[in-house]
DNA sequence: GAAGTTAGTGTCATTATGACACTAATGCAA
DNA sequence: TTGCATTAGTGTCATAATGACACTAACTTC
């Protein structure tokens, strides 16, 4: 077996006490930056590592083993924040991962044993999701993540592991969402407009929509508040910036079924 | 430690390889008997054991470890048969339980202390739900069940471990899972009538649903077939037999948003 | 100033919704 | 045998939601 790589960040501290050997989290965080739904992914690797060549390099979704004394939830914050240094965001569980060959390519094999002082044991995955504004958060990889970027989401080659299948489902989880109570507070910027909102519907539930009725019903629901301003520097005729009215958002969600489409 | 009871089952084969000691899965199976809904939970102890006073029975909901070659989804059928002998059911995944507090009865860790050979573990557990037919299936109890029975929903008494939270995770999914698409295929017998479709809905939802309007609503699905027969020995006028169109039911099955209410 | 680009706006026909009240058919009890 | 209790079964109407559809406005760049 080779020597475990130095895991000298937060999550390692003795604070968290024994490492669980057999459940881990794995998050899928989607980002939207006007042009394209973004899933942040981090490459193995310590964070200076210039060693290995492009092609060797593996993307995954950041994700580790759980400690004992954790629950679920903080061990998916503890997990995201020492890959990608994000934190104060919210994650929603939906889904556990099980199959006993959830590992069996040989490269992610390897890796684990360089890093895991148990890398046969079965691991069962525990799937969390969140939405996060692209220009709020900058993720900076640590611990064993070389780097950390957003990737557009229709263009994500193969990960490590079943992470692909961990994609897939937090998409779709994603898209039922999107019909069922409204979006976008969480990943648009503070002022936008309602191009932009529109596009990031179409982009989540992979269907075009009617300008026209689109808006009407979003204006409908009272969640957004015109501003006076407008966008600055466009080539084009320049939209209204809104923003989300926070309260009424907030009433909404849970709330409202069939919200869109 | 005390010796470990008796596991002789099919469950506990030697086929099934290394019991996983971290990682459980928990079934909460409903079923639907015209007058309310319920929900099978399972006693502790031998199927013939009848020394404990009916003070010291804990009702929980059918679950147990799993093994390292069985996927997740293997693990819920196999010990749900196991428990209760119910099989050919369709189990869905519905949420992981992970807090570290999940048991900390005295009560559950004495059981734990009798049945593992690590009790001591910290086990997050997979949760599963169900929708059965209660007359198709008729539960009995092997392995560590002293019973297996049909618990009125609304009347569950404290379950063991986090079990009661368990039930209301599932109980919450399947009320989302109602308003979007239909259900009621597998709850209910082959014929039926509008009204027993109404009531089960209304013991999901828990709302109750104006009786023209929910008629309306669910003919103009086409999902149900209305047969020839009527209703016999009821003290009121006996209402039209249905049955379900299965091959449009399937069809709406993941389509339909917004289905009811 | 022309071309390119996105913003912004209203109508109408169709469909879905929710509220609402009476008669019909059966078993049972008096 | 009568009548009582119980559930089945049915239609309308006003309102709300939906989906289809096409043109003008405002800005930048060339």
């Amino acid at each position: 077996m080779q020597e475990r790589l130095n895991t000298s960040m937060p999550g390692f501290s003795p604070l968290h006490g024994k490492l669980n050997p057999h459940v881990s989290v794995d998050c899928v965080i989607f980002g939207f930056d006007f042009e394209e739904l973004k899933v942040l992914l981090i490459e193995r690797g310590l964070p200076d590592d210039q060693s290995t060549s492009d092609q060797q390099r593996t993307l995954m979704l950041p994700g580790d083993l759980i400690y004992d004394n954790e629950n679920l939830d903080q061990s998916a914050m503890r997990v995201l924040k020492a890959l990608t240094s994000l934190e104060n965001i919210y994650l929603e569980q939906f889904a556990a991962f099980g199959d006993p060959s959830r590992v069996t390519k040989e490269e992610d094999l390897a890796w684990l044993r360089s890093m895991r002082s148990d890398p046969d044991a079965r691991v069962v995955t525990v799937g969390y999701y969140s939405l996060v504004r692209l220009d709020k958060f900058k993720p900076a990889p640590a611990y064993y993540a070389r780097s950390a970027e957003w990737y557009p989401v229709s263009q994500v080659p193969e990960l490590a592991f079943d992470h692909n299948e961990i994609l897939t489902a937090a998409l779709s989880r994603l898209k039922n969402k999107a019909r069922v109570e409204p979006i976008g507070f969480e990943l648009l910027p503070q002022k936008f407009t309602l191009g932009h909102l529109q596009k990031l519907y179409e982009d989540i539930l992979g269907a075009s929509l009617d300008k026209r009725n689109f808006r009407r019903k979003i204006m409908s629901r009272g969640i957004l508040l015109e501003l006076e301003e407008k966008q600055q520097g466009v080539p084009h005729k320049p939209a209204k910036l809104y923003q989300f009215n926070s309260a009424e958002y907030e009433k909404l969600k849970g709330n409202s079924f069939d919200f869109l489409l």
